[in-house]
Parts: C-alpha cells; sequence; structure tokens
DNA sequence: GTCTATACAGTGATAGAC
DNA sequence: GTCTATCACTGTATAGAC
C-alpha cells in the first residue's frame, strides 16, 4: 500500500521542517524525513527544488494571516479586529513555541531570495493594524508607531522565547501589547 | 611575504562571515574568503572547527556587552548609563544595519548548540538593565516588564530592519524605547 | 603559522523504472 | 505519483610539507 499525497498537504510539513532548521539546515533529506516523501515526490510537486518548496511556504503562511489577521483589520470593526488578532497570534505561534518563518529568512542570508515576499508581509500586517488604530480613534502619528511596535515586538518575543527555551517571555509581551492596543490614547 | 595573524585578529572577520550567512549558511570556503586564511590555518586557531568558531566569536561579543553596557548598567549611576547603553546599541548594531549573532543563532537550529551562552547573554542585559532601573526610581515589577520589552524590541527591530531593507525602523524604534526609559513612571 | 592535497559524507538535483 | 540510482559538487575535517 501507499498514499497519495496532493501538493497542498505537504506545504504545512515542509514549513514545520523550515521552522525548525531554517532555510540552510533543512537538508532535502530531513524534508524527505518530515514528509515521508522521496525526493522524486519532492520534485515532482516543486519542480523548482528546495527554493521553489520555500516560496510555497512562505505563499501558505502569507494567503492565512492575509484570511485570518490583516483582512479583518481592514474590513471588521477595529476593536473587535485586534482582539481577533491577539488571539489568532497566539494560537498560530503557539504561544511562542513556534517561530515567524518570515523572521526567520530575514535574519540569515535567505534574506534577498525571498526579499520582496518577507518585506510585503510585514508592510501589510503594519498598515492593516496601523489603519485599524485610526479606525479605532488614535491619532495617525501614534497608530503608526504603534502598528511599528507591536509588530517588531512579536517578532522579538519569538526570538527571546527561542533564546532563553521560555515561552512564557512571549505570553508577558502579547499581554502588555494587548493593553496597549486597547487603551485608546 | 605573507601576513601572521593572531587569533583575537580572525574572531571579528569570522564574526561578520557568520552575521551574513548565519550558522549553516557561513560555509568554510566563505569563512576562508573573509579572512583571507586558509583551512589549515583555520583550524591550528579553532582545532574544533566551526563550532569552535562559533563558541569563540558568540564569546567575544558577550564580552564587549558586558564591558559597554552590562557592567555600566549594574555599577554607574543607572540615569548615565542608561543613556550610555542606547548610544553603544545604536553604535553596536550600525543603526541597525548589523544583525544580532545571539538573536539569529537563536532562530536557526543553532540554538541548542550555543543554548546557555544565547540564553546568558540576553539574561544578564534584561537583569541589569532592570535593575539600574529600579535604582533610577521604577517600581521592581513595571522595571521588570520595561527590562524585557527593550531587549525584545531591539531584537524585532533588528528583525524588521533586515526584512524591510530599511534602517529607519531601527532608528525610530530606538528612539521610542529610548524615551520610555527616560521617563520614570 | 600557512599552505596544498586529500578523504569522505552529505548536498541539491536529474533520469528513468514502476 | 512514487521510488531508486546516480550525478557533480560542496561540505567539514585531516595530514603533512614548508
Amino acid at each position: 500500500m501507499r498514499t497519495i499525497n496532493e501538493r497542498a498537504d505537504v506545504i504545512p510539513l515542509i514549513a514545520e521542517a523550515f521552522r525548525e532548521f531554517g532555510y540552510e539546515g533543512a537538508s532535502l533529506s530531513r524534508i524527505t524525513e518530515r514528509t515521508g516523501l522521496g525526493k522524486g515526490s519532492l520534485y515532482h510537486f516543486f519542480p523548482g527544488g528546495k527554493e521553489d518548496m520555500a516560496n510555497a511556504v512562505l505563499e501558505n503562511v502569507d494567503v492565512w494571516f492575509e484570511r485570518e489577521i490583516f483582512q479583518p483589520l481592514r474590513d471588521n470593526k477595529p476593536d473587535l479586529a485586534i482582539t481577533r488578532m491577539w488571539d489568532a497570534a497566539d494560537a498560530y505561534f503557539r504561544s511562542g513555541a513556534r517561530i515567524c518563518l518570515f523572521g526567520s529568512f530575514a535574519l540569515d542570508n535567505t534574506r534577498d531570495r525571498f526579499k520582496s515576499a518577507i518585506a510585503g508581509y510585514f508592510r501589510r500586517w503594519i498598515e492593516a493594524l496601523r489603519d485599524a488604530l485610526v479606525r479605532d480613534g488614535w491619532n495617525p502619528a501614534e497608530a503608526k508607531d504603534c502598528a511599528e511596535d507591536v509588530v517588531l515586538a512579536i517578532q522579538g518575543a519569538l526570538v527571546l522565547a527561542r533564546a532563553t527555551g521560555n515561552n512564557a517571555v512571549f505570553a508577558r509581551a502579547l499581554a502588555r501589547l494587548r493593553r496597549r492596543t486597547a487603551a485608546n490614547p
């Protein structure tokens, strides 16, 4: 007996490999382990090889954030959308146990290869949050600062949680940020 | 003619290679390029190979931070030490153009190998800053939150500056953080 | 201390049988 | 779609001449 896979099913498994080992560290043999697929199947789904896989993974993550966080921030009632953002972010990053692939790729030499995807993800998050804050009554300048601080602090909290092996750092940071976006200045 | 090097002179060059390519991405041939030293010389200085080099580099960075930032925070007049911390951090990270090796190593699979060095660096920074804030009149709970926010936000600002290719993000974040530590609550 | 030569495992990638 | 075999290449590391 053998299992027939679909491309869409494989992408999240590859994503976890990249999360754990980074772009350079995630060798094809490790990706083979994680997915249970041989190189033949991998190259069938991703003719462009590893770079192709990484692009698919980043796009997959981006689509999730657009649907669950960015679009709601743009379209829904701002205070509810922001509350939802915090819940979604906490769930997505598994309360600090899961890193952000865009952040991870931004720090090593992978950054140039996926430059526009990485920049776009952060830019859209900051802009969507800023607009939601403005619609919630913040003045534009403070909303911009706050949005930048929030997105940046989430990345920093993930780094620090990993660095110290203590996810509570992430939970504490999220709680403080949540209060800040809730307190309309 | 040939140049005779000392171990201490080579370490900063290797550090830049790790900064640019990450631990996995910094191959010995790239390190050879950057240092101008053949593998023979490299293994002469670092018998343990690449891991040995990384340990030397991390220790080198740690010593710098201890001397320029952590110790002053512990021993000097708190408000002056904190001002000095901001200037030193801005200079060290080249206003966002240079990433933090501890943060970089924390995100990929290198983390386990250098676990205690990475955790210790962040822990000592946070504790030294917290104590300085307390000595500056902050209440302990708020000082702890602030210190954690500061160290985490610096890492996040470096990630975001790299991700967007825009060092101004780092400059803006540092300015906001500086104001926060200056405003005694 | 520096170099060259070399060993050998692992890399990303391709071809073709099933 | 999945697999195995195989490719050329680069990886880390070692030995030994100078």
